[in-house]
DNA sequence: CTTATATAGTTAGGAACCTAATTATATCTC
DNA sequence: GAGATATAATTAGGTTCCTAACTATATAAG
């Protein structure tokens, strides 16, 4: 019972219709309750990918963060300042730093002074560090494109446009009461 | 520029097909860059909403998890056991003695010794605790609607199916290369 | 030129969640 | 009933990311 606790765990965490049901029924509140079983599975979703992602990128020695801060550098010639990786990965220059500190005591970056400017220093992929990506890449893509296997190339499109609009939506939790969502989401 | 920078990071964030592209592209892989793109979209929709959710309940002096806990205990006639907590919520027990401390000191439960079995305190929900559920409930949930109102009724139900689907092809990050994924997944 | 202000990166400290070890109680097995 | 084992909750310490304060450099205003 004990490894299968662990697995009933996990399932037994997905919220139903009838739990957001009962909730509205409580207050008597006007509200559509598959709506809000949507919200509750997509945050559900999002802290279980989170978990596993970090669990994936874990066997490679390395964190998400880690991970999508090389993928950036390696996208950008293998060099970028940190303010320019902050905004990319959409995480704090602070958190940056920190991803930086780890990755260059591991050898897979390098920092580097830059003349022009005084204050800044450019981060630098290292041989070892692209070796690293190379290594991880077969692995790694497969298994993302193992995740979405069980929808077919219409179904991922369709999934494409449904989550980009809820996306939009989730400036409804942090912006005022009312208010429309905004900014603009393409798929290119 | 300073606020305008922080909208700006937000949206820069989110992963683009030609990314995917030329990330695939790179190492001459056999994968489909729509079903990378599924996955990183995923991902950045889960911190995002993840974020957006610290912020909401916040406004309540709350966090995620401590409202997860006292919505849970309210659905179960308003007592439980941690280990239950940690099994609705799918997170550990350690975890719940965390968000049971802070809940204590705030009023919004207590905690109560069993004489049935000495090892288990089961947990409370105050009278403060059922009045902060109450008074949170119309805006919270006003919210979370709001959320998802660029989907109409018949999107709504897709996007749950489709969601359902990419949440257990979770497992293939986890799990052993190859593997299908299993668990079921009702709307029930 | 000097003072004020903006910007780049870092440091310090906090919140949320985790795993592993610990403590106390309960339940088997002989 | 005594000793081994299992279970409930907690504690200790680590990871990731955050905000706010700080340092150093650059730029603008007088």
């Amino acid at each position: 019972m004990n490894n299968n606790n662990k697995v009933t765990n996990d399932i037994d965490a997905i919220p139903s219709l009838v739990q957001s049901k009962r909730q509205i029924d409580r207050y008597n509140l006007d509200i559509d309750a598959q709506a809000i079983l949507v919200a509750s599975r997509l945050m559900a979703a999002g802290a279980k990918l989170g978990h596993a992602s970090e669990i994936h990128f874990s066997r490679f020695g390395l964190s998400t963060g880690r991970y999508r801060l090389l993928a950036d550098l390696e996208d950008n010639e293998g060099e970028e300042l940190p303010s320019q990786l902050a905004e990319h990965l959409g995480v704090t220059r602070a958190t940056v730093t920190g991803l930086i500190d780890i990755l260059e005591r591991d050898g897979l970056v390098s920092r580097r002074s830059s003349s022009d400017d005084g204050r800044q220093r450019s981060v630098i992929l290292t041989e070892e560090g692209a070796k690293k990506l190379r290594q991880m890449a077969p692995e790694h893509f497969a298994r993302l494109e193992a995740m979405v296997g069980l929808l077919n190339i219409d179904e991922r499109s369709v999934f494409l446009d449904l989550l980009g609009r809820v996306t939009q939506g989730i400036s409804a939790l942090t912006g005022e009461l009312g208010s429309k969502p905004k900014g603009n989401i393409s798929n290119e």
